[in-house]
RNA sequence: CGGAGCGUAGCUCAGCCUGGCUAGAGCGCGUGGUUUGGGUCCACGAAGUCGCAGGUUCGAAUCCUGUCGCUCCGACCA
């Protein structure tokens, strides 16, 4: 390709709108332009890199026996409805009339597609295993779309759905999939790791997610380099001890707290309670019931660990301002800050505590009784729990709970997901198969999503310096840039750029050369920007010995007797 | 949806508080010249319904109301 006759517009400036360093890079190289907000459209550089990011995942894919297919973007929302996931998704789905006023649902995955086709078409045992993906934009009603193709309204992503005759073989499925999703991402030159997960409302109860480290990542995620035991906080667990018990026996006992509604305004004097002697009580709503959730009061409550427990669709914690919950405030006596599970809890809502508390006596908690609190507090003797579960939030420095090393936390970008989901699907779309027993079983299921257009800005912010993106080679718009500082045809230098250009793209070689009419600042400074893995400048100078300078992006100038340059080229590519 | 901020030339922004003459700068763009190894320099030039609608006023980019859009924080979230 020419300079000249691509179109690539770079920006000197940062455009406002852009917050962390992909997203300037990608709109500063020329990448991608907006359209509204979490819309945008790719230029040809940036089709060309999101490209090979779907090549490598084809590539990879196609390499496990994965078939490709490519299912409607617009959907019925019956499926959705046979599958609870019209309720499930609710505002995050994308829904559409056409002119005879019917709904439509505009995919943000393809579970209940492939899984009707599967319905129809996998009759036979005999038909298992089988993979099917497809590379296609899927739309989600994002309420905060943010940091560029981050997370956009429409995005491209890859989702495969595998189908099994049994448990034990669709885990095998599963762990194809997570060895091609390992090599996926080390193809795509990124530092990557995979996760224990949650698995949301897509199901199931097996998952990892696949991450890449980085600062303005969505995700924390909780690791623990001894061990190399590493998970989603929403799913992590750690070695922490429970609370300690103390002696029994003391009886509970009501005392004044006029005015405290926090854990710490009882931690001081003249309460001096610690907060890891308190109950913190919480009321939350699970899909409009109400329930009591009971964490330790230094602990922080992790709502996706308490959805999970819950099983609802919807969990949301009360809201005083609400006036709709405020009968739950109501039927317990008290508002938040002297809330408590001891007494006065109406049959009827579940009491749900976080394992950290079992066993723990001589704590403290509301009385369901403004301005009051109960103190010698024995939680199995005093409150009657309905289910004890893991709803804390695990801390920096923690023990890990398979070695007891120190845990550590860092800030990840999710760029896949793997899902075993079981039956979920294949039961109520009634995806069955007469197995070689002769009975009929429902297939049994996992997905697998990777977010390309994310995993593209995922590598720039991973990959890049002050001056621009440091594309890996695997993935670069194009691999090689050719800079003649002179362009005039019959010039030396351009002469030998045009050979070297010639030859590099008879080799097969992604190459651009920059024919522009610039100054040298201008098209090192677009060269570094955009990032191409290796440029090969031209000028009068080094031409004058002979040589071309070979310069890897990010590193070393090499200068290179010029008859060696395609050969050097070619050697540094397979490096 | 709650909180905050911003919409002025393709981009980055000034002007607005305290209304007033022809609405500005830098970058980019066009023409000519100059320069030629890290975003040359000079001259000339094109380019703006001041987001939109309504109101106040003799007069609105500026004040008021509404509305739309964008950004950030929160909630939400394969």
């Amino acid at each position: 390709m020419r300079w000249s006759q691509s179109f690539i517009p770079t920006l000197k400036e940062t455009p406002a709108e852009a917050e962390i360093v992909s997203h300037k890079l990608l709109l500063r190289a020329g990448l991608i332009r907006k359209l509204a907000g979490g819309l945008y459209t790719f230029l040809p550089l940036g089709l060309r890199a999101l490209r090979k990011v779907e090549l490598i995942v084809r590539e990879e894919m196609n390499r496990t026996g994965a078939l490709e297919v490519l299912m409607p973007a617009l959907q019925p929302p019956e499926i959705w409805q046979t599958s609870g996931r019209y309720e499930a998704m609710r505002d995050a789905l994308y829904k559409v009339r056409d002119r005879a006023k019917k709904e439509w649902v505009m995919s943000p995955t393809a579970e209940e597609v492939i899984t009707s086709v599967a319905a129809a078409e996998i009759n036979s045992y005999r038909q298992m295993p089988v993979n099917f993906y497809q590379v296609s934009v899927k739309f989600r009603d994002e309420i905060r779309p943010r940091f560029g193709l981050m997370r956009a309204k429409e995005f491209i992503m890859k989702d495969a759905y595998s189908f099994d005759v049994s448990d034990e073989a669709a885990m095998v499925s599963y762990h194809k999939m997570y060895d091609a999703y390992k090599r996926i991402f080390d193809r795509c030159g990124v530092q990557n790791f995979p996760v224990e997960a949650d698995t949301g409302i897509i199901g199931g109860n097996y998952s990892h997610e696949f991450m890449v480290p980085a600062e303005t990542g969505e995700n924390e995620v909780v690791y623990c380099e001894a061990c190399g035991y590493a998970a989603n906080i929403e799913k992590a667990i750690s070695g922490i001890p429970k609370t300690a018990p103390r002696e029994i026996g003391a009886a509970i006992e009501k005392f004044s707290t006029p005015g405290v509604v926090t854990i710490e305004a009882l931690s001081k004097a003249p309460y001096s309670v610690p907060a890891n002697r308190q109950i913190k009580t919480l009321v939350f709503i699970a899909d409009s019931k109400p329930l009591l959730v009971l964490i330790r009061g230094d602990d922080q409550l992790n709502e996706t660990k308490l959805m999970a427990q819950t099983g609802a669709v919807q969990v949301r914690p009360a809201d005083v301002k609400n006036p709709a919950d405020m009968v739950h405030f109501t039927s317990l006596g008290a508002m938040p800050g002297s809330l408590g599970a001891v007494a006065n809890v109406p049959s009827g809502w579940d009491v749900l505590a976080d394992e950290r508390l079992q066993g723990a006596n001589d704590m403290t908690t509301g009385a369901n009784e403004d301005g009051f609190h109960f103190r010698n507090v024995s939680i199995e003797r005093d409150i009657k729990v309905t289910k004890w579960c893991g709803l804390r939030t695990v801390g920096a420095g923690e023990p890990c709970a398979k070695c007891a090393k120190a845990l550590k936390i860092r800030r990840a970008i999710e760029v896949g997901h793997v899902f075993k989901l079981g039956t979920k699907y294949s039961i109520p779309l009634n995806a069955t198969f007469l197995a070689e027993d002769g009975q009929r079983r429902p297939a049994v299921m996992g997905c697998y999503g990777i977010g390309v257009t994310r995993t593209m800005q995922a590598i720039i912010e991973q990959c890049n310096d002050k001056d621009g993106i440091i594309w890996p080679k695997s993935v670069a718009p194009y691999t090689v840039c050719i800079t003649p500082l002179a362009v005039a045809p019959e010039s030396a230098v351009m002469k030998l750029a045009e050979q070297i250009y010639a030859d590099l793209t008879e080799r097969g070689v992604d190459v651009i050369i920059d024919d522009r009419d610039d100054r040298p600042g201008v098209k090192f400074k677009d060269a570094d920007l955009v990032g191409f893995p290796i440029r090969v400048g031209i000028g009068e100078k080094s031409l004058a010995n002979g040589e071309v300078e070979i310069k890897i992006r990010g590193g070393a100038l090499t200068p290179t007797k010029s008859e060696e340059a395609v050969a050097k080229v070619m050697e540094l590519l397979k490096a």
